[in-house]
DNA sequence: TTGTAGGCGTTATCAC
DNA sequence: GTGATAACGCCTACAA
């Protein structure tokens, strides 16, 4: 005789979660009317309906969702997919901003996240999972490079949203973004405005739209106030490139009073190397960055930045994607752009 | 008759996966063979595992996971739990680190994570959804404070592991986490070694095993210096709170000439006060922070710290974790500690 | 309003 | 080694 059953490898075995029958059952009703008072409770007599809903209650009863998704074809559950997992990606605020902004939008839903951690090498694998029904939809922080999983979402039809523009540019991609090109062109403007003469800029990647518009922004403010447009080095968003840059553009052009850095960990990087190249922020040189990331207010002296609304703008996402997953024949993907903003503080 | 049938809510109809059945039916054998063929291809022969791969590469199946998990009672996710939504958790480049650690554990594992943001208020309904079932197991980064999603945890059954010691305590629990004591004990003695005389701190909040611990570090050797160890203001970890308790520390405590913070976004916050006032870091003050994130790296000037290996430990539990849902008879729940270590740059 | 009767796609248990 | 067949827990016509 069998007593020291179920020992199925978890140390101690968990008692089995109730079932939609054992609800029906303690609330004297039968299956069907138990799912009908669960789903919306329509169609079904109040009394039936308390009467599932204390038993629900009594056995903490919530519904498999396996088996649910089984045969809805739903999943309640959507992915969140980034893009390579460097250190890069994930120890970025604007990442930390993108789960926050998400996950307000999903409060008061049942729908969980799922995060895909898209490695370079096996993107396929990614691929696959997500188009195969596994999630609902999905969320693409597209905030670095245009790799073939952008291609490969939009053409599996899983309803998906990007948090910045991506660079595949199908026509009706769904998108949320700030307006990095007016950003850069604030920013810029700024730096004139204050006087200076000699304005450079360290970019970002010309694989990113972010890197590539907040540098046709400078460009373009620094082209309409009559000047050379020639002073330009690259980053790749990250402090130490920051540093590296600024050591290249001190080099090259020695005599820069102003800077647009396009983002503020770079910025934060190359103003260590401008103060210790014994530069006075914002004296000898004036700096610009982009974001508003904590660092800005934490560096020396404190970053003047431009805006990103990261968090709105993942929230936006979130509630876009709802509004597809809902009724997806409607809106034609309009993009979402969210206005830049600058914030003045000490080196600018 | 029906032309345009199946659309469900998408905008256009996707596909359906291809299922189980087509698999066996195109590789010319049962779904069982097939099942088996995909399962490990035990007791398979050579040629029905041949075409049933060929069959698999062809349609691009993948397995529904709603209808395995059903059968097999197990998920193949595990939640990454996540207390409190608020820009402070996520925007610490602790949770991104763990993500990677995690993530790069379950880098072949066909492992999904699920991401469960439990906001204060509704404990209720994240605690219910981990323990039925939905997931196999969980991460639970409990960097703050006790709350009672630790201890429902616990109770629930569901395979689990901190990453980083929680207060409730229980005897059994799966933890890993550096050793804190060890580590505010090291960063505390070296600026004793550099000869500082009256050395106070910027403890972390009472409420969270990080900040206990450090705190406690301090305290033993500032004491076994024969000093007196009662120069203590408190934060949250966050560079307001540390620039407001650097404050509060020069105000009380004027003669002040080595400080341990216990979090570099902390330091990065008390250092920028400090220089406002006037002081030399580190000719006046020496400062010591903790965690080594990238800040450290990037204040002026940059900040001697105390290692946390984030990712390691992250990775770490991810491997317990795997390990608890293979067989969770085995070990009895040694917690994992790592050994922190002093990175010493020129802030002291 | 309620209950009965499939069936969703997969794995597990058997005979063969 | 292989293939029927029975669950798994839920939703949803359909009939009552």
């Amino acid at each position: 005789m069998v007593v020291d059953s179920g020992r199925a490898g978890q140390g101690v075995a968990r008692p089995p979660a109730p079932t939609l029958e054992e609800v029906a059952a303690r609330a004297g009703v039968s299956r069907s009317t138990a799912s009908r008072a669960i789903n919306g409770g329509l169609r079904v007599s109040p009394e039936a309906l308390a009467s599932v809903e204390a038993a629900v209650a009594d056995l903490g009863y919530s519904p498999n969702r396996a088996a649910r998704s089984l045969v809805t074809k739903r999943t309640d559950s959507i992915a969140l997919v980034v893009p390579e997992p460097d250190e890069r990606v994930l120890s970025d605020p604007f990442f930390a901003g993108t789960l926050n902004g998400l996950s307000s939008a999903l409060a008061d839903t049942d729908i969980q996240v799922v995060l895909v951690i898209a490695r370079p090498g096996e993107n396929e694998r990614s691929v696959r999972y997500l188009r195969n029904g596994h999630v609902d939809g999905a969320i693409l922080v597209s905030h670095h490079r245009d790799d073939a999983l952008e291609r490969a979402m939009l053409q599996a039809r899983v309803p998906t949203v990007f948090v910045g523009r991506p660079l595949s540019g199908a026509d009706d991609v769904q998108y949320v973004d700030t307006d990095n090109v007016e950003g850069g062109r604030l920013a810029t403007q700024h730096l004139l405005d204050r006087g200076c003469r000699r304005v450079a800029t360290i970019a970002g990647p010309l694989d990113m739209s972010a890197g590539i518009d907040r540098l046709t922004g400078w460009r373009t403010a620094v082209t309409a106030a009559g000047l050379a447009a020639d002073a330009v080095v690259h980053g790749d968003f990250t402090i130490a490139s920051g540093a590296e840059a600024a050591r290249q553009l001190i080099t090259e052009f020695p005599d820069v009073d102003g800077v647009f850095i396009a983002s503020d960990l770079m910025a934060a990087g190359a103003i260590n190397v401008l103060t210790e190249l014994g530069r006075d922020i914002p004296g000898d040189i004036a700096v610009v960055g982009y974001d508003n990331l904590g660092v800005a207010a934490s560096t020396t002296p404190p970053l003047t930045t431009v805006v990103q609304p990261v968090v709105a703008m993942a929230r936006a996402a979130g509630a876009r994607l709802l509004d597809l997953l809902a009724d997806g024949d409607s809106l034609p993907g309009e993009p979402l752009i969210f206005a830049p903003e600058l914030v003045i503080r000490a080196s600018a």
